[in-house]
DNA sequence: CGAATATTCGACTAAATAATTCGAAATTAA
DNA sequence: TTAATTTCGAATTATTTAGTCGAATATTCG
């Protein structure tokens, strides 16, 4: 076992004198798998070392939950729904669309590229057959285009853009920041990435700017 | 397999004209084993992947090595004469004994915190059958008493310190270096941690220096 | 050229590791 | 005290992985 002291301190069994709720369990078990997950991905994460680091047998984490497979979904969820949550606050300190949509693609590229391991997990063939997989990414996806959606109209209100249908622009700039992202994740300057998202956000908007 | 596209490129099998030479391929599966290693630590890190980011058969990596512990052998010398290499380049750059320490010991704590997956596999128990790693480290620990001996020695003939044992005071600094690494790697706070190293160091020359 | 040597790799095996199950013991609730 | 809940050690099964073998392909050199 290779991971951070701090998880594997070793305990004695634990004793309780009341019942701590089953979903409270399941939720610190996905909180501890989250770590070594992202760490080491699907594949070098063990069932032993959740165990370990949660202070369970390794039958106690299968009391929580069917399978290895369950928990990475948990925590895939989890992981959506944070930076989800991430992303909505980062632009919520924006009034100008200009300004929300540059800080969404930064906060998003920031945090994928903090999640490379695991992203790598979802890009790699050997999990494509996780049926839970496509259907958390449709429903991010959706949320995404759909926040961009917001983001235009809210220009469109303000007389800033013209837009005809504002749903096809965002699904492109969506797949525009898609695009971005590719080679961004390879050579991480800062400040280069900044001018990129500023490019992108230029040539994005150049064509819905009112004039 | 969940590594880095980068490295991941199949390519057909290598067609030459003139032979290489059998240390240079060592070298170059040394080099990319290297990456693997100190992401995921000896365990976790197969023979497979080295093949597959050496774009060669799993098979051919053994036609230059016997074992994946004689790979990982050769990754934990050439990272330990790398270190070295940018420790003696570090203190190279000051004059005054103290900065030199000082600069020593920042350089090594940083470059140990990069390392820190391998460092983690160097320290766990279920290497310590590789009796190799012990006689690097020896190696090291002696080169790194050297070092620091090195820069008393310099430090008495400047006049500035007075010390009956520069060996054994040099002992005793290496001795509190290692000391002070275990809670910094825990936080990374860079201001704390050089806090820290300015005291250990007027600590350590306090009864050294010439009054 | 063509024989000798060096290098590559696919397919296989044995061993190790990891996921999952089971039943019994311990703990808590009632 | 009894029933339900939770825990885990030990066993089992499935998968992965280190390492082998032999044949095929490349290269050198006479």
């Amino acid at each position: 076992m290779e991971l951070c002291d701090i998880i594997l301190q070793p305990q004695n069994r634990n004793i309780r004198f009341t019942m701590l709720d089953k979903d409270e369990v399941k939720e610190t078990i996905v909180n501890v798998a989250r770590h070594i997950f992202s760490r080491f991905g699907f594949r070098k994460t063990t069932m032993d070392e959740i165990a370990l680091a949660t202070r369970k047998g390794k039958s106690s984490i299968y009391y929580y939950f069917e399978s290895k497979e369950e928990i990475f979904q948990a925590v895939v969820e989890k992981e959506a729904n944070l930076l989800k949550a991430e992303l909505h606050e980062a632009i919520s300190h924006f009034e100008d669309p200009r300004e929300k949509l540059k800080a969404y693609i930064l906060v998003r590229m920031r945090a994928l590229n903090k999640l490379a391991n695991f992203y790598d997990a979802l890009k790699n063939d050997y999990l494509s057959h996780l049926e839970f997989i496509n259907v958390i990414r449709k429903k991010y996806d959706d949320d995404e285009i759909a926040t961009v959606e917001s983001i235009l109209k809210r220009g469109i209100e303000n007389g800033e853009f013209v837009i005809d249908s504002p749903h096809l622009a965002s699904i492109a700039i969506v797949t525009a920041m898609k695009g971005l992202e590719i080679p961004i994740f390879v050579e991480v300057n800062e400040d280069e990435v900044e001018k990129r998202i500023d490019n992108l956000v230029n040539i994005l908007f150049y064509g819905l700017i009112k004039r």
